[in-house]
DNA sequence: TCGACTTCCTGTCAATCTGACAAGAAGCTA
DNA sequence: TAGCTTCTTGTCAGATTGACAGGAAGTCGA
């Protein structure tokens, strides 16, 4: 039997949240897109290990600030070289400055995840199914953990985090009830320096990632 | 390389969490207390199948209300004959009657989680860790989802249920409060008759679980 | 220099929700 | 019938939420 390993890495570009996905240079599904990942290297790697190579090598992704097992995949008859089994990753990276490209086999681009939920892209194997989880376990756990901050640079401004939740739930949030909520949940962020950014309006204060990781009191996706 | 499945079962026994464990009936850990489970039985036996397998031949289970993946455990070196995968199924099982037994290499017993937590029980390969994770999945599942219900028979009272949170979360809970609560999350339980059932004092009305998979609102841990 | 515009942030207020508790309802047992 | 148990409906003050006003602090263009 034959271990791959899958990513499913998730960011923010503009507004919306986005996927890396890969052009499948090999057999079977050529040419389809698909998510990064691959086989193991060898018997004795470890599949975390396995994951975070395949960060680096398929995503040219350093180093990501979240990374989490996310289920696996059975994929009957994906392959003809026999069984397959599929770990699935989900890591969540900051906004980056530029679209990642150099990779590994093939190009690697960011693609709205919109677009591949509603099945405008089509994904190889069952790679659709794969994000659809790895959107909703990041859906929930922005309301009870820290995960929001892993979408964030090190440092970022409240505006910042609001369209990390705006983004990943797809709602439109009130700036100055947002304030006080995040303000609110202790330990969730913690002012950066007196420094401040600008950009086009009043310049904001800084934050960054505080030490607690489950929020109380949660961040309450309302009912809408 | 060979892959494994594990069940985390929980359920509860009195007021308290339990966790299904075997006793080992061969090597490596002959004798040693373990999760529920096994290597899949042939190449393309599906995962979820092997699952379900092994909640019937091992826990005597027929049918639960609720199994998910959980996660997957690299446990290198665990095994002389190679490397071994095991893929974590977390099953919640509603009260049983009577003990879990007449079951397939070993016996098989409900065990409080926290003797498994604590470390008074220790459990072979890193099964400890996989208890660990499925507890903390149901805690958090409590709080949004519907998975209460899955510990309790088909029809309960709301009594039953608070005592599902209260054994999860380790914590006690105002039932009048509880009452106001459940009934306000709507599409969460549903009344099943007029009937009664009777043990101590004034009798209490049955519910069912409702058709809503997420509360709303959802059922806050405070913080305390 | 002076609006006009942008975004950031503090504050207010009514509606709602929460936690703590009183008290009645409906069964059982002695 | 009295006393016990558990279930269920209410009440009430304090906390939280959602909607919104308005000032603060920058940029840009004339």
């Amino acid at each position: 039997m034959l271990l791959a390993v899958d990513l499913v890495i998730l960011t923010l570009r503009g507004p919306s949240l986005h996927v890396l996905l890969i052009e499948r240079g090999v057999e079977p599904h050529q040419g389809a897109l698909a998510l990064p990942g691959g086989f193991l290297r060898d018997l004795d790697e470890d599949i975390l290990a396995a994951a975070q190579r395949e960060l680096t090598e398929e995503a040219g992704l350093s180093e990501v600030p979240h990374l989490e097992p996310l289920g696996f995949y059975g994929e009957p008859g994906r392959d003809p070289r026999g069984r397959v089994v599929s770990a699935a990753y989900l890591a969540v990276a900051p906004r980056l400055p530029e679209p990642v490209a150099g990779t590994d086999a093939a190009e690697a681009w960011w693609r709205p995840v919109d677009d591949v939920l509603s099945a405008r892209l089509h994904l190889a194997f069952d790679h659709r199914r794969m994000v659809a989880e790895g959107v909703e376990r990041a859906r929930v756990k922005l309301e009870h953990s820290a995960l929001a901050t892993a979408f964030c640079r090190e440092t970022f401004t409240i505006s910042e985090l609001q369209q990390v939740y705006e983004a990943v739930w797809d709602v439109r949030l009130d700036p100055r009830n947002f304030y006080r909520k995040v303000q609110k949940a202790e330990g969730f962020i913690v002012p950066a320096g007196p420094m401040r950014r600008t950009e086009n309006g009043r310049p904001a204060r800084l934050f960054k990632a505080g030490p607690m990781q489950t929020l109380y009191p949660p961040m309450a996706r309302s009912a809408q």
